[in-house]
Order: structure tokens, then C-alpha cells, then sequence
DNA sequence: AACGTTCCTTGATCCAGGTCAAGCCGAGTT
DNA sequence: AACTCGGCTTGACCTGGATCAAGGAACGTT
């Protein structure tokens, strides 16, 4: 399930590139907005990229935490890992999204690419001069920390006391939500796994397999393909997500 | 289960008193250690303190979020609800905690005092001004912040991953730290009902009965009343909290 | 094209924890 | 001291989702 190929840490890839953050696909959208033309320039000398490949880990739970990460392109899970084995997935992260809110000085997860994946790397010694540099910088992870929050909460909600069903449909929404796609009609990208969605949603495998043949059957969704989903009936969906 | 009192939530109550920040017994727990002999001048002009009655409501979910709080004295549950009223508690806070962190313009969850508390209010459009002037109060609610981010993803883990009586050590010890009474022979409080305990642990309260039984025959705690606990074998229940 | 592999689905069975029901205990209250 | 009432425990039974098992579909790989 989990693989343990571990990125070099603290030397930049070989395959990294200096960026001009004035370039950056992601900008706009990611905590980087908060910034203006000199301040990006002062950052751009900071960061570097670096391509992940499918599966590979960004770093682990316990590792020292000496950086943070913007994802630029592709899809991250964060997890914790009880020592038996079981697996809870914390998060799913995509283009624009910041890896490092939650941190001491050590990860309190472990990040994986799940796709091919592109991240903005960012050396978390620097980053905390940096605040009393650029004050909006950190006003904004302040913002963006807060709808983590808000989001964990949520999350709470639905593992500790939603149903089956009520969590594959909230997961399906907030997914399509997060993509602009969330009306009949829509269809929604699933980059993980059958597997990562049920450590996701604290179920198994086949609970969640049975979820979306329920979904499917009720004409809620339909499913071209295992990694895409149609809402069929985005407001059914929606009911189903605070139902009861 | 829960009851709808509501405080008035503008006006300061007719027992609220302006207290002088630099006396305050919380002062240096709470978010307020970050700030210096003038700042404090600055907050105790603003501040008013409250006392909340055992069961009151402080907010509920969707009221628009005009004000933070620190609580000096007491217990504070925070909760989320489902329209047909099961209710996830998605935190207890106590003396020297602050509410508020995860807002945008509406409450996301609603908050109870658990026992008489008292807290300390703090408008929050002020808040957003204060920043600027003191970046230190800014940085100390994003380390917070970090904190609660961790928390909440332990407690991921735990709705999703950990069974019953798990749950249940992993909830005792957490508590216990929290009140400096980790080790083997301290006595942890419970101010909050069996069914608080359900709410929080995504069980019912039969369930958390039998845990609390378990824990006892199995000798790692004493229950000499509902509402405190002794450790009798403190690594014993942090090996379950771990445990596979 | 035959073979692994990985991922997904479906069916049959099981069980941890939920539900239902009864009773206990302690703190007010009259 | 009898009564109520909220909170807690325990027992008997039930069920949603876990577990176990089998097979199918979409891939590369040789």
C-alpha cells in the first residue's frame, strides 16, 4: 500500500528548476497571491521545483519538517499511519494547494504523489523570516489555516457519524465543488484510488466499491470509468450529504 | 441535548467587567503571551469578560461570528450538527483556549459552556485591524492554529481508524496531558457528560459505558465517580492508543 | 496472445458497535 | 422519606459495514 521510496530531502533535484514565481501557473490561486512584483522576486530566489512521480513519497510522518510545498501540478495525499498498518488519509491536495500549515518541527503526516505530480519547493528556515518581511504572507496562511480548520471539522462530521453512503456522496460533492463542477451534469475527477477514498472516508475497500453501485443505481451518478464520475443529480447528492 | 438559551451576543452582558488584561490569570497560557506591557493597555480597552452558565450557548453554527473568545475558567464544547440531530463535537476547550480560530464570517460550528465558565470576548472587527499593529498576536494565532490543524488530524485518525475502546484511551490520555496528569496514579477530570464523550468519540454513550467498564477490569483505570478518572496503568492505555 | 499485476466489483458470512429495554444511583425538592 | 429526574450502567438482540473469497477488467511486459 504505502511506498517507501523517499525523495532527497534537503539537496534540490536534480531535475529542479529556478522558476520566476511571475510565471507561475498557480499563482493567483495559491497563498502567493498575497504577494506583490518585488516581494515574488525575493521569494522566486527562494523556491525551487521539482517533479514527483506517481507514488513517491514527499516526505514522512516524524521526518524533520525543513520545508513547505505549493503544489504547481497533480494530486497529493497526506496520511497518518497507525503501527499496525491502518491508514487514515487526512487530505487530498491539488494544484494551488500549500503542504506545511500543520507543522512543528516535524511532519505530523506523511505526503505522497498520487499522480505525477509538480511541487514548489520552499525552505521553512527561510520561511519564517520571511513573516516579519512580508506580513500579508502570513495573514494569508492565517486565512488559509482557518478553512483548514473549518474543513477538518467538517471532516469530523462525516467520519464520526455519517453513514456510508453520506460520506461517498460529501466526498463526491466537495471534490466537485473544489474542481467549479458540481452541478448536473458535471463530471468530476477522481485521481485516487477505490483504496485511497476508503482511507479517506474511514471504510474499506469494498464498502466503497458498494457506495458508488448505490449511488449508481439510485441514478445519482454515473461512472464512465473508475477514476470519473457524472452527477446525474447534483441536488440528490446534496441531500444525501446532510440527510438524515 | 442541547439547549437553545442564547446569550445576547452584542451587547456586553450586565455582569460583564473590563478587566485589566496584566492581571489576568490566563495571560500567559492564552494568545495573549505574545503581547508587551502597552499591547495589553491596547486589548483590556477592547475585551470584556462573561460568565456563561453550565449548558449555555455561546454561538451556534451560522450566526454571523462578531467576536472571539478566551476562556478563563470553565469548559467549552464545540459542536456540529446534522439536520436530524446527531451531533459531532468536534473539540473541548478549556482555561486559556481560544474560540475562534476557524470563522470566516458565519460561526462553522456552535459552542456550550459544559460547567460555569467564564470567558473573555473580543470584538472581532477589531481583531482584523489589530494585526497590522501587532504582528506577534498574528504569528501566536497561526502557531495555534498549527496546533489545533494537528489536533483535528488525530482526531481524523481516531474517528476513522480506531475502534471503541481506543477511542476511548486515546481521549483520556489526550485529556490527561492536557491537565499535566499523565503519569501513572493522577487523576483526570471529566467535567463533560458520558454522552459529551459519545458525541466526540463518534460512539453512542452504551458504547463508551462498556469502554470505561473495560478499562477498568483490565486495571488500567479507577473510576471512583462519573466525572474523574484515575490512571492506574498510564502505559498500558497509551499502548492502546497506538495499539493495532 | 498469453501472462502478470493492479484495481475494482460482487457475493456470503461475521462481528463490533448500535439499538432497545430495564434498572441503578445521587442530587434536588416537596 | 418518598418522588422525580438526569445521568450512568448493564443485558439482550440487531445490523451496517467489515471480512473473506472469488472473479472480472484494464493494463503493461515478454
Amino acid at each position: 500500500m504505502s511506498r517507501f521510496q523517499i525523495l532527497p530531502d534537503a539537496a534540490p533535484s536534480q531535475s529542479a528548476e529556478l522558476m520566476p514565481c511571475a510565471a507561475c501557473d498557480v499563482r493567483e490561486l495559491s497563498i502567493c497571491s498575497a504577494l506583490r512584483g518585488p516581494e515574488l522576486d525575493r521569494i522566486a530566489a527562494l523556491v525551487s521545483r521539482s517533479p514527483v512521480g506517481a507514488g513517491q513519497t514527499l516526505f514522512q510522518e516524524g521526518d524533520e519538517a525543513n520545508a513547505v510545498y505549493n503544489i504547481i501540478e497533480g494530486a497529493v495525499r497526506l496520511f497518518k499511519l497507525l503501527p499496525d498498518g491502518r491508514r487514515q488519509i487526512t487530505g487530498f491536495l491539488f494544484a494551488s494547494d500549500f503542504i506545511g500549515l500543520a507543522l512543528k518541527d516535524r511532519y505530523a503526516y506523511s505526503a505522497e504523489a498520487i499522480t505525477g505530480t509538480v511541487v514548489c519547493r520552499f525552505p521553512r528556515v527561510k520561511l519564517e523570516s520571511l513573516f516579519e518581511e512580508m506580513p500579508r504572507l502570513e495573514n494569508r496562511l492565517l486565512r488559509q489555516a482557518s478553512n483548514e480548520l473549518i474543513a477538518a471539522q467538517d471532516q469530523m462530521l462525516l467520519l464520526g457519524r455519517k453513514t456510508a453512503v453520506e460520506r461517498l456522496a460529501s466526498f463526491l460533492m466537495a471534490l466537485a465543488q473544489r474542481q467549479g463542477r458540481a452541478k448536473t451534469g458535471d463530471t468530476v475527477d477522481l485521481p485516487m484510488t477505490r483504496t485511497d477514498i476508503a482511507d479517506y472516508l474511514g471504510l474499506t475497500i469494498e464498502t466503497v466499491s458498494r457506495g458508488f453501485t448505490r449511488l449508481r443505481k439510485d441514478g445519482l451518478i454515473e461512472t464512465p470509468d473508475s477514476h470519473s464520475a457524472v452527477l446525474r443529480d447534483a441536488e440528490g447528492l446534496r441531500a444525501l450529504t446532510e440527510s438524515g
